[in-house]
DNA sequence: TGTAGATTGACAGCATACTGACAATCTTTG
DNA sequence: CAAAGATTGTCAGTATGCTGTCAATCTACA
């Protein structure tokens, strides 16, 4: 009997392929991202930064790279760039003299406010040319595909399992 | 009458957010394709710039950062570790000194075909998670999403206008 | 208690990605 | 034909994103 046969080896079959659309659509999205957002000169990676300080004042840069599925390597130079804009202070923690806290500081409380709107259009307009049934089948499969893969890219801990030493509610 | 209530600010908005998911699944990707294909020594880039240069041989870089969608500038380290890995080489165009043509060896052809199990297995790894009809829904709205939103980021020319010079079937 | 192992932040090194600039070259137009 | 404008490849500079390594420090166990 015959065998499979071999895909062809030609760039339309890259098009349809997982893998390019992915990438494709990270592209776009930052592309949207920075247009709407450059009054604040934040990167995406800067501004999910921020929130999680927000969210979880005093965290450590580790924990804080599995919060927002970030790797540990490169954050060092993006806490650098934030405390260098002075949105981010960083302070030795007491009790452990490896680590360090991350708090934001007054100007960074408020660009993250000021920004939220820009964020919010940029998340709407990458979603535009669907139909919002669309829209909300697409975003559904994709959280659900992005939960199942978690373990896939190395990231260290869960976000949630990485909070257990903080107190915090909710 | 109240104004709409602004959305809260936690990390949680941001992990519903289709900037979030659309970054964290392209890391998720890359991880994947990186993991089945690591005897091969070649990164997603790599192995899309050498399906197009495949498909359209004698194709300029320019053309190929348009084909792939991939930023020009970029694309010319892309093409120096290809050639360094002996996969590519680049011919002055006789006609136009600017252009630099760009050709598979016969090690780029045959790391080619070596690499194609390789990749497909990536590419079905990445939807595995999904149930079959849950799949080719995703990529049914991921692909007209991608198309719909193409102006959105900076790649210069539509694919199939970057090849109207070269005279190709099909 | 003392030491093996784990954790933390920092760094080196490589590979994308993007903006903006530039000289060399080609094309278009007056 | 000459000048204006467009195109090509290249470079500098910035910011992710990853692997791997390291010293300082903390933890757990013998």
């Amino acid at each position: 009997m015959p065998s499979k046969p071999s895909p062809p080896i030609t760039i339309d079959a890259v098009y349809a392929a997982p893998g390019y659309l992915f990438r494709r659509m990270q592209q776009i999205a930052v592309s949207i991202f920075m247009e709407e957002c450059k009054a604040f000169d934040l990167t995406p990676v800067q501004y999910a930064a921020l929130i999680a300080i927000h969210t979880h004042p005093g965290i450590d840069a580790t924990r804080l790279s599995a919060v927002i599925a970030f790797d540990r390597s490169t954050l060092g130079s993006v806490i650098e760039r934030l405390q260098a804009k002075d949105f981010v202070e960083r302070k030795p923690a007491p009790e452990d003299k490896r680590i360090k806290l991350l708090h934001l500081t007054k100007s960074g409380a408020a660009i993250l406010r000021e920004i939220i709107p820009a964020v919010e259009r940029a998340q709407a307009r990458m979603l535009e040319p669907l139909k919002p049934a669309e829209r909300k089948a697409l975003m559904g499969l994709m959280a659900q595909l992005v939960d199942l893969n978690n373990e896939a890219s190395r990231v260290p801990l869960r976000a949630e399992d990485a909070l257990e030493h903080l107190g915090k509610a909710g």
